[in-house]
DNA sequence: TTATTATATTGCAATATTACGATAAAGATA
DNA sequence: TATCTTTATCGTAATATTGCAATATAATAA
């Protein structure tokens, strides 16, 4: 064991619980701040502002690109990082659908 | 190594992470899934409804807690497992926050 | 061609997560 | 009291994640 057990899961809870889960680590979230912040996205220097060696930030950064957070496109020499908006979309979506139907609701609970 | 180095980062970045990081497994995205089906929230079921044994259940239902995305509050015998608005509230605004900011820029990126 | 620069990959050690059987703890019921 | 029900904890095995030094790769510059 130590593997999670996906097949069990719908492939809703599969999709919200891979995009979670990239971000699920303060480096990713402090490079998606850093790409918003930024109006031009070359991002060669995102290894600069994280506290992590190159080594790191490059897995950090292949993590985002595989749950589709985030896309790399190579621009000569560097490479462009961008987000990805239909991911959190389906995030920002996600959270929408549940906080409504939290006030729909509206604590008949603990 | 092999422990996140949180120090350097921002409390924010950890929050956001800490949250995220809760709703990285599908497993607790269903139990959510199942806590906003129900009705009422004597949540005993919750093992009946996954396909994990009990004592994974239990593991998971503590993550959630201890990222403060449920609250439990015991109900005689059983336990009365919910949501917690304000943790939910705070993963609502920050993808809002991310979606308008994506809004504003337009793609000028790849 | 030979650097130089930017990013990725490999290999490895430390730690965390996932999952479950066995068992414990605590209230409910007979 | 004895038993049942519900949930938590312990112990453990399998696997994943985190982080970095060393190295590879690929484009650019000299």
């Amino acid at each position: 064991m130590g593997a999670t057990n996906t097949e069990n899961f719908t492939d809703k809870q599969n999709a919200i619980a891979i995009l979670a889960k990239a971000l699920g680590h303060p480096a990713r979230v402090a490079i998606i701040d850093y790409l918003l912040k930024t109006d031009t996205c070359i991002c060669g220097d995102i290894v600069n502002e994280l506290p992590l060696a190159q080594p790191t930030v490059s897995q950090h950064l292949k993590e985002l690109k595989n749950a589709g957070i985030i896309k790399g496109s190579i621009e000569g020499n560097a490479i462009c990082y961008c987000i990805d908006e239909k991911a959190l979309e389906k995030l920002q979506a996600y959270f929408v659908g549940i906080s409504s139907k939290l006030n729909a609701k509206k604590s008949n609970c603990c």
